[in-house]
DNA sequence: ATCTTACTAGTAAAATTTTACTATTTGCCT
DNA sequence: AGGCAAATAGTAAAATTTTACTAGTAAGAT
């Protein structure tokens, strides 16, 4: 949840919009970047306005149905200065799917193990192509998305690598 | 709740085990390996008892009061098998707190952020630290908690990595 | 002219997760 | 002997998240 507000806020900081382009941007440019999944954004945005960090105003452009803008007000600022240093400060262990069955291989057969450990070493290797190719066409003064990239590939390197040389001892 | 499946289905495969026991051996021994959060263990257990893929029975050893032993059912047994095959050919982006500020970063002044960033780096030079010490330690017949340790040393290594290129464009 | 897709706003209900408790027994400390 | 921590089992209620819908307009496709 705080990431969450983090989130919205941020958004907003950027200026005032309404949820469906909330929704899209979440999903559609933020995703890639932040694999942090949001399915439904009403639920927190009346919290945060219950709380007092955003306002709803209605607005209507053009013929469209109604819109309900949301904006940061003062307070959700401050509190966006507060949760940004927080989480400048916060480390987390992040959570790869993968650790899960590495941790459970004594129970898989090795052989199976490999073969499984295999595909998705392939399936690492496309993934690292496509943030290559992303990384080539990524708009040059948006330096913090050229860093997030690169961490991003660098850690997909780190898996593959971790990963081969497991195999090497699965024999 | 998938993961949480499988989390419950591998515990138990290595033999019956009682709640307490899983809730120990979740934040206790898997944590440090696998990201994984389980506040309370019972609901899914209960669901997955309803599914059939584990067994409730109860158990006394010695005077403590009543132990309820669950373990895993032939059923359980297969899911565990299909589902940790999924998880190997599953590749989710890992959600990495930073990722977030760093998204937000032109929202931040130039000197405010290298201060948290370099705050950061130190942190995460500790946290290698601690991980190298761990990896020393490791028991001798757990290669596959040593891979994921490399893993996790790996990771912190390019996290550092990237933070410190980025607070060079920084100026 | 009509059909489909995208844009816009949600809500109700279901499922899950988190928080905050209650209760009992044993073993250790003072 | 008395008290506290750890071992053990949860549950009830609150909070949050997910799922599955409803509804209407505009723009583009056929």
């Amino acid at each position: 949840m705080i990431e969450h507000e983090l989130l919205f806020l941020g958004l907003l900081k950027d200026g005032p919009k309404h949820g469906y382009e909330i929704k899209r941007l979440i999903e559609e440019e933020l995703f890639p970047f932040v694999g942090l999944k949001i399915k439904s954004i009403y639920y927190p945005l009346k919290k945060m306005e219950r709380l007092g960090l955003v306002n709803k105003d209605v607005g209507r452009e053009g013929k469209w149905p109604e819109k309900y803008i949301y904006s940061i007000t003062p307070k959700g600022e401050k509190i966006f200065e507060h949760l940004i240093t927080e989480n400048f400060l916060t480390i987390e262990r992040p959570y790869f799917n993968i650790d899960l069955s590495l941790y459970f291989l004594p129970f898989v057969e090795k052989k199976i193990a490999r073969r499984r450990l295999k595909a998705r070493i392939i399936f690492l290797k496309r993934i690292m192509r496509d943030l290559e190719a992303l990384e080539k066409n990524i708009k040059p003064n948006t330096q913090h998305l050229r860093i997030i990239l690169s961490h991003d590939i660098a850690l997909v390197n780190a898996e593959i690598n971790s990963l081969s040389s497991l195999i090497e001892t699965l024999i």
